[in-house]
Order: structure tokens, then sequence, then C-alpha cells
DNA sequence: CCAATGTGCAACTCTGAGGTTGCACACAAT
DNA sequence: ATTGTGTGCAACCTCAGAGTTGCACATTGG
């Protein structure tokens, strides 16, 4: 109810961390400094996006060396997806029970 | 892409306006003065967030003489759930496609 | 070794969202 | 008519988050 699987929800609600997934689902494995010559921001803004994403599970990281590889994760967006339809569906059967009570009076 | 439906990523953000989603999915239709005494902030709060619900179609407002009364409306989370199931499939093909690219070199 | 490039950390600014209070207006009820 | 209850509007406050800058620390390449 309350509760919003791990942070997803907040993670996507803004727009520059949603470009950062598109880019990010669009090039494979990519640094925040190539991340953030694609986008009007600092690399360090992109740094902390890139954090909240991770905590989030939508992108993994990977070091190769000196550098930190990010990409996509389609698993916890699909997740999220599930948690919401499911969440719908419910409201749909509460606010058929309320409409059946409704008409029983 | 960067486009998110109407703004439902955005109300379903906060935590309080998922408190207030679920206290209508409850109880059906109420007023903003019977939601704000079963939460901690005031009415004018929750007015505000129930006006941030309703621009992303998320509840319903109706006129009741004096009272306005608000609903839950499953559709906007239905779809919202449907365009992100919608973007984890395309994530997951372009990651296939990728792989398999990096994999014929 | 030295220069170049990518990352990590910390302090700082600043705007906007969430929240409050106060008051005026509308409708109900007795 | 007047008292009570619900709504609407506006000014105000506060703080987390998005962004910046500056510098120190790794790692790679000539």
């Amino acid at each position: 109810m309350i509760d919003e699987p791990g942070g997803v929800i907040v993670a996507l609600a803004d727009p520059t961390r949603r470009q950062l997934l598109d880019l990010m689902a669009a090039r494979g494995e990519v640094t925040a400094t190539t991340l953030a010559e694609a986008l009007p921001v600092s690399r360090q803004a992109v740094v902390k996006h890139l954090a909240v994403l991770d905590a989030a599970g939508l992108v993994s990281r990977s070091r190769a060396g000196r550098e930190v590889r990010y990409a996509v994760r389609p698993e916890a967006l699909n997740a999220t997806a599930r948690w919401m339809a499911g969440l719908a569906t419910e409201w749909d059967r509460r606010l058929a029970r309320i409409k059946r009570l409704a008409e029983e009076a």
C-alpha cells in the first residue's frame, strides 16, 4: 500500500534520471562521464542520479579498470510495473464492492 | 522515452499521496476534510495533494452540495503500469541486441 | 616518469514541493 | 437568522534534492 518497490517510483520521477535511463538503454554499458557529455548537467550531477538509480535497482554498476560502467536493469522496472498493475486491480475490486454495497441498500 | 504518462509517476512519488490513494480506495467517495482527519497533515495540504492526483487523472472530483467528493480512478494507474511494462520490454530487447552485436565481433 | 583522463569526496547554492496559518465565502440545519 | 461545517484563496515558512565548483586520488598511455 504505502510501500513502493524500493524507491523505483521516486527514482523515475526525475526527468534527468529518465533521460539517463534512455541513454543507457540505447548505448548499453556507459560511464558517468560519457553520460554527462550528452546532458546539460555536470558529471557530478550524473553521478548522484546514478547512485539513486543504483539504490533503486534500476541500473547495475561494474568496474573496468579505472572506469565505472553503468547499464539498465529491466527487472526492477518490470517488478514495479507488476506491482502497479496489481494495485490497479485491487482498486477495481474495492470500487466494485463499494458500488455493490451501495446498490444493496 | 522521456515522457511519462501525465504526471502519474510524479504523483505517486510522494508517500502522503499514496496514503491518500489507499484511504480513498478503501472508503470510496470521501471529502478532503475527512481524509485530513486520518492523516497527520492539514486539510490544505490534503487539498493540494488531491489537486496533483486529479491533474494526473488518478482521482475523480464530484461536487455534492457544499462538499467535494474524491475517488480513485484505476484507469490512469493501469495505463502507467502498461507503459512501464512496455518500457521494460524495450530495455530487454535493446540489451539483447547489444549483447548479440558484441558476440558477433 | 609524467601527462592525461576518469573517479571520489566535500562544501556550497538555490529552487520548488510539501506544509502551515489565517481568513473569506458557500451551503446546511435547527 | 445564526450557528456550524466544508471549501477556496493567499501569503508565508522550511527543507530536501538537483545542481555546481574545487580538489584530491586512481589508473592508463606515451
